[in-house]
DNA sequence: CGCTCATTTGAACGGCGTCAAGAGGAGTGG
DNA sequence: CCACTCCTCTTGACGCCGTTCAAATGAGCG
């Protein structure tokens, strides 16, 4: 039953001047299950939509008319509570796919965290392609038992983690998704406030743990948005609360 | 896209000595999407299991040698902390689908609340009933983007809403989903540390926020594990945080 | 009745939030 | 180059919500 990790072969008879072509996710994405045939009829099926930091791609409660791949950029999934506290329920890098849902309206809002860009499918049309993929259908359902997955990782850190031990979560989890560059320097590209509202804390607390990982020399920030693992063994134990 | 709630027919065809023909779950459970022969290949796959309050169906890391439909009683999906700190991700019903992962192993420990009844079938088995039935695979997706928006909207209460929102949501959800019986008492089956570690919370606060409810005459304590609420609207209002 | 275990209640503590001020960059204009 | 503003991030002081520790109450059951 396992699907994620298996990628699909090389489309070497897609023409160059096709959308997805040099589509830099491409196996990485649902898309990456379609055949260059199948590919060339999905694709057709929308546009490519840009969106700039802070900009809105779905309000919670719209209707579902649309759905996504997230082909560069970064999004965030976030809820607002009527007085204005707000919960951020994951990120979505590039090959994430947004649209995961059986109701009529969206339960989230996704916004631009970076600017991004996305193929956009009209839902109907993308029902008709999965109903006649049947691999579309089994790669959906990969990557919606994956995102279960992580969202009830996220559930013990929120009902059950310190507040240090949710930060070395988090910087863990970006070391792990965020392109190192050279020297192991790890992009940050997300605001001390979505950091919080991402680990149901303030912004202030978050600050205060960076800190004080900071002067115990386990991480080390390089930058305003770069920071440096230095001991990757105690960040892994702090995590864990060890 | 909208496939949950929609039924599937019933199955007069389906013979009364078949192990799911007075299955009170069928129409509910995965199985459900089956056609009368499908149905009895399907079963013939695999037994039904019982097990007691407290056992334990499937541990975390176990290897996820089967999936399970659960047919009677009340399951805990749960994590355990190396220092004993606890999670409870959520909860499975009659006609919830126990196995939803693309992992070789079970990320959650999953245990008897209450006497349970459970159709268990070995997973490569599962998985060829999968791949020669589309709608099994379209359920299956379904069921996955349920759990994942329950998930997420569970990631709310945990990283933003108070001790008071929390039960006060947790009552709700409880009186939509246990059967109430005459004169609106709702079945609370669940223990006060089960409710603790589901809410994030302790159970001596989960204990002081139902005595609080209860002395501002929002709800009353008709048993032990039952309870009527007497104001909903109010009850609404608390677990929004208005 | 007496044991055990779940739940409730009380009192004091502490981690994180709140409020407030300061530090550090990035951009703009002189 | 500095001066100024804006904004994010950091740091400090204090307060509160939920935890911790402790004990009482109550329900189930031999």
């Amino acid at each position: 039953m396992n699907m994620m990790g298996k990628i699909a072969p090389a489309l070497p008879d897609l023409e160059p001047g096709h959308p997805c072509f040099d589509c830099a996710v491409r196996e990485l994405a649902v898309c990456g299950v379609l055949e260059a045939a199948a590919l060339r009829a999905f694709k057709s099926s929308g546009p490519t939509v840009h969106y700039k930091a802070g900009d809105t791609v779905v309000f919670e409660a719209d209707e579902a008319a649309n759905v996504y791949s997230l082909t560069a950029g970064l999004l965030r999934l976030s809820k607002l509570l009527p007085d204005g506290r707000r919960q951020i329920a994951g990120f979505l890098f590039p090959g994430d796919f947004l649209g995961i849902t059986m109701e009529e309206e969206h339960a989230f809002t996704a916004e631009a965290v970076a600017p991004s860009t996305l193929c956009k499918f009209p839902r109907s049309r993308f029902d008709q392609m999965v109903a006649s993929n049947p691999q579309l259908e089994r790669r959906l359902y990969a990557v919606a038992a994956h995102e279960l997955a992580a969202a009830r990782q996220q559930l013990v850190l929120l009902g059950r983690k310190t507040a240090t031990e949710r930060v070395a979560s988090f910087l863990l989890m970006i070391s792990g998704r965020c392109t190192t560059r050279q020297g192991a320097e790890i992009d940050l590209p997300i605001s001390r406030i979505d950091m919080a509202d991402y680990l149901g804390l303030r912004i202030e607390t978050v600050s205060r743990e960076i800190s004080a990982l900071k002067v115990a020399r386990v991480i080390q920030l390089t930058g305003r948005q770069t920071f440096r693992i230095i001991d990757r063994n105690r960040l892994d134990q702090l995590a864990d609360g060890e």
